[in-house]
DNA sequence: TACTTTTCAATTGTCGACAATTATCTATGG
DNA sequence: CCATAGATAATTGTCGACAATTGAAAAGTA
């Protein structure tokens, strides 16, 4: 449990204000600047609606309600519900009948649930990976890692996972895999819930420089076509992660006793 | 299963053209019987929706019309677009913005990825299954079992895996998981799809009585808190299961190549 | 003061209607 | 006869309004 999110001392001013910024909802060519389907505009919303819960600008807990979301965003009660149960079933929110909806609670127990499923799922697609990318592909992630090894914030120890999409190195692997059932798993499905708790419990201390090393022994594998090791090197890249997050929920549970939360 | 209310000549022809059967679509007071969230009319007609195509009731790739569904269920358009909606979610139906919806065309190639991702996550299951089940737990495991031997459908060899829930055995090995998040990947988000699945292509021969001593010795190793054996064990299982569906496609495939899909 | 009951405001659920887009049919020309 | 363009019908997307349910404030009683 827990989730230290202090000063949204006012959660309605998080939520119905939203943004965090005045009222300018409208942040069209922010994010979505790929090409996901934006053709109407309970897609859109929904697009934004993510991106404000996996960035933190909707805090976990807060409740949120459709006049409100409506307003702010200047569309109407229709298409919201549908963006509202689009984010539902990504277990972005949690809805009650007859009484709302409020943005996913993180809490410690199934953060560490979530990285079992990701230790299962993730060594399957770097198996995949070895046994199915193509030179190109594998070329590809190289450049992801150059891209990522160039940013000061690696070096500064922070942030390396903040990455999205394409340039995301565990979502490449997935992509690599070549299997759509697990691609829709792990980057429709469970991609922004992972990407929501990276943004709670981000890395720190010496854990993004081993991570980086331990991409590049990933890739290493994989180009040597060695599934079984590219497996395995996964499989415990992905369980220290969890071993890192897990220490410093500890440490920041020791620190402040006082986070009772809801 | 499925009360047929009959007279829905004209409601069959509103909703699926190409549902190759004329089948009718009500299946209202049927299977809704457990305690399944049914307060609103929305919740309702997604689980109608869901057992209608899961049942074949609504056949793969027919497509289906927002006033055709509205009329034969008699609600109106909006709390029917949230149904489909998460239906979309559960990849039981597939949407086109402006252009419609269809049930999903199963594909062998898919099939085959989705018994990969069982592989992968119902062996995670068994292994924590195997850690986490009580006796108590156990003991109703053993009485599936139990009720499944005395059904007669076994000793004929077919069907054996068509029962629902808590009477469906991987389901149980899910549930004593105890992994929250496990459950809901697997019990909420693919069990229908895997369902469908099943109906589509059932095991047959020899298959069901083989498959029912396996199970019997993966609750053996349940009983006897040997996680890597469960988790082993698990794995063959589906494996095995995947073997035999992907024979019964090859031979149905062979015999009749007409089978042009989507 | 504490507890129950009642009232009321707010939110969610549902509906019907209109606008926008797409698919189909028809007609025309090469 | 085939292909292309236009008109028409049907379906999807969106909106505003009304009904049903919930939560909380207000009033009443012991």
């Amino acid at each position: 449990m827990a989730t230290l999110t202090s000063h949204s001392s006012t959660a309605a001013a998080a939520l119905s204000e939203t943004a965090g910024e005045q009222g300018a909802p409208f942040a069209i060519a922010a994010s979505t600047a790929t090409l996901p389907e934006v053709r109407t505009l309970a897609e859109r919303v929904f697009h934004q609606l993510q991106d404000a819960i996996v960035r933190g600008e909707l805090a976990p807990g807060s409740k949120i309600t459709e006049p409100g979301l409506s307003k702010t965003y200047g569309i109407s009660r229709g298409p919201l519900r549908e963006a509202m149960r689009r984010l539902e079933a990504h277990r972005l929110i949690e809805r009650v009948p007859h009484v709302g909806a409020r943005v996913v609670q993180l809490s410690m127990k199934e953060l560490l649930e979530l990285f079992d499923l990701r230790e299962a799922l993730e060594s399957m697609a770097a198996r995949l990976a070895a046994e199915h990318m193509s030179a190109a592909e594998v070329q590809g992630l190289r450049d992801v890692l150059a891209l990522h090894e160039g940013q000061a914030d690696l070096q500064r120890g922070e942030a390396y996972y903040q990455r999205e999409g394409d340039l995301d190195f565990h979502y490449c692997i997935v992509q690599g895999s070549h299997n759509k059932m697990l691609m829709n798993l792990l980057c429709d499905d469970l991609y922004y819930l992972v990407r929501l708790y990276r943004t709670q419990f981000s890395a720190s201390g010496t854990r993004p420089q081993r991570a980086f090393v331990e991409h590049h022994r990933i890739v290493d594998a994989i180009e040597a076509g060695d599934a079984e090791l590219a497996e395995l090197l996964m499989r415990r890249h992905v369980s220290a992660s969890r071993a890192n997050v897990a220490d410093r929920y500890a440490a920041a549970l020791a620190q402040s006793t006082s986070t009772l939360q809801r």
